[in-house]
DNA sequence: TTATATTTATAGCAATCGTTATAAAAAACA
DNA sequence: TGTTTTTTATAACGATTGCTATAAATATAA
């Protein structure tokens, strides 16, 4: 059973590649985004990535392995943007709205239609029985829960919290804010009230009022 | 295309019902938790229930509106223990915890095994595509945002709150909690660890620690 | 009894599921 | 030019999907 080729081969021998491995697990995401991964019939995926069902299973495994590669991108994607949200000198406020501003744009598609978390939306659906996916998704959440501990934790030596302000269950209530737009995404709530609930939540965590942006 | 028919009936005239449809609705409930929506093929409804699929068309419908039918039982549950959580002369804080003890009651099967929410375990993963499964989630999270920014507000006038405190913006962070505790529970994490999460929030909240149950 | 009404169990429908066998196509190597 | 290697497209595999036609089973009513 080979997976994928060595991609950076310089000339291969046979028949070239037709498609581009990246391009289609973008796309296979896309699709799995919408319907979930047991709603997600693996022809679908092949219309979606215009490759067809054999190159998929060369390219990729099965249609569980491919989902999990797309989740293991979809989390590094959310780490890096949330990293880069939460780094540098900005103010607390600022570098939590930031974060959720990053997550927001992700749950929007370009189109504008509301599609929510991936992992919120598809992954967490397959988490109770299928223990390769619920260790992703429980990996994926301590990431997030750590990286803004570090961040709270960093406002606290800052002064930018009241010293006796408890790093670890604000940084409880900043992952949950993060949760419950995720979920409300998916259930069809706007951008403009995710963003009144950010700010909300924002204000709460910060001690302080977050003006609209 | 009949549905149900009178459960009250006295005497009916064909062959006697062999299933109770209420019992058989929590078991297509209990099956659906685990493996989803889309997941769960219809006769594994019927081995759970111990109905034909006949007798399961006579009596839901189809597939979608017995799922429907359970969402809203669910949601009903739901709401009447978070509001018997909530009501009453409490302090703030127990309510809240016991509004979170309570769902993590649901979270937890009779055998202790992690199932979590059944909204944010398997709606949520069909509200993109489905409009009415998507209504129910929205209105669902709507009736909860509403019941605890009612019990917060009421902690404000009691002054379990201070007087400048946002009982709406402190609500997001009591829904918000509740949400992440829902994830949370569906990826394997543990009844100690989520009632530590419930605790903390709860504390920042009410803006006074909450000592360990 | 007989007729009527309702539910049951069995079996099967066409459609779709994830996956793979097969062989033609397209490249490098000899 | 062939030979070899890899990927392609087509088609199909058996299993399963949501759902239903059919007829036997079981009740009341006449």
């Amino acid at each position: 059973m080979p997976r994928r080729k060595s991609e950076t081969a310089a000339a291969a021998r046979g028949r070239p590649r037709a498609y581009d491995a990246e391009a289609a697990l973008k796309q296979a995401t896309e699709t799995f985004w919408r319907t979930g991964y047991s709603g997600t019939p693996l022809d679908k995926i092949a219309a979606a990535t215009g490759m067809s069902p054999p190159s998929l299973y060369a390219a990729f495994g099965n249609k569980h392995a491919l989902y999990l590669e797309a989740l293991a991108r979809y989390w590094e994607m959310t780490q890096a943007a949330t990293r880069e949200a939460l780094a540098g000198d900005r103010p607390l406020a600022e570098a939590l709205m930031l974060a959720y501003e990053a997550a927001m744009s992700f749950y929007f598609s370009r189109k504008g239609s509301a599609r929510g978390c991936f992992v919120i939306g598809t992954a967490v659906a397959e988490a109770v029985e299928d223990a390769e996916i619920r260790k992703s998704v429980a990996g994926g959440l301590r990431m997030l829960d750590a990286d803004f501990e570090a961040r709270l934790r960093t406002a606290r030596e800052r002064g930018e919290l009241k010293q006796d302000a408890d790093p670890a269950a604000l940084a409880v209530l900043a992952s949950a804010t993060m949760h419950t737009i995720a979920i409300r995404a998916r259930a069809g709530a706007r951008l403009p009230e995710l963003r009144e609930i950010a700010r909300k939540a924002t204000s709460v965590i910060c001690g302080c009022p977050v003006e609209a942006d």
